[in-house]
DNA sequence: TTGTTATTTGGCAATTTAACCAAATATCGC
DNA sequence: GCGATATTTGGTTAAATTGCCAAATAACAA
């Protein structure tokens, strides 16, 4: 493997890894509506206000959400709304995984 | 978000998580071609047996990857392979950075 | 300008992850 | 059984990630 091809592969997967983490998961889902304000993600999951900030940041930063300001409120939304279909994916690989536990078990 | 929900997202996020590191990530593409052994990660990169082996069960325990020992070694396929499919929509979000790191320079 | 709400930032402790080395295990041919 | 090859496991250490708290900043209304 290149340099070049190894750095690609860095980026690729700090992109996967903004994603990788069940609250910033959950985040991109809420965006699939449209835009929302930190404060909304604050309010539908009781969770520390700068806490959800930095989740924000770490997706923004990864290219994932837009962020706009308007008055006091700073509005995010899904810059890249492809990475939706991650979802069904991974649903599909739980459900392989559920069904092999189901079988170890009978 | 209920116990439940949130039992998912960490779920859902431990399957990210697994494909979210450079060294897997380039696994899961290898692997769209047929299966491989450990053996030959190693040669294709310059890396440590135990590293790559660790890198390796770590797919596995995400149920992404399927093990099959025959004779002295053990083979590694793709159980899931729209996994593939992230790799377009990381693309497409890395372009889009890039385009945007052009337009700061321009 | 003062107070209030919305959000970000800085700092810190706890946890997790990653890489490397050495040792253990398994398979096979002799 | 013995040595050689293939792979996994255990341990150790450095680095990255999280979550929470307190403080800073921004916008706006009174």
């Amino acid at each position: 493997m290149t340099a070049k091809e190894k750095t690609r592969y860095d980026a690729k997967a700090r992109v996967l890894k903004a994603l990788a983490h069940p609250t910033r998961l959950w985040m991109a889902e809420q965006l699939a509506e449209g835009e929302l304000c930190v404060r909304a993600f604050v309010d539908k999951i009781d969770a520390d206000f700068s806490t959800i900030s930095k989740h924000l940041s770490v997706l923004k930063q990864a290219g994932i959400v837009a962020d706009e300001k308007r008055g006091k409120q700073v509005y995010y939304s899904l810059k890249v709304p492809c990475v939706l279909n991650f979802m069904s994916c991974v649903e599909a690989v739980m459900e392989n995984n559920a069904k092999e536990q189901a079988e170890l078990v009978s």
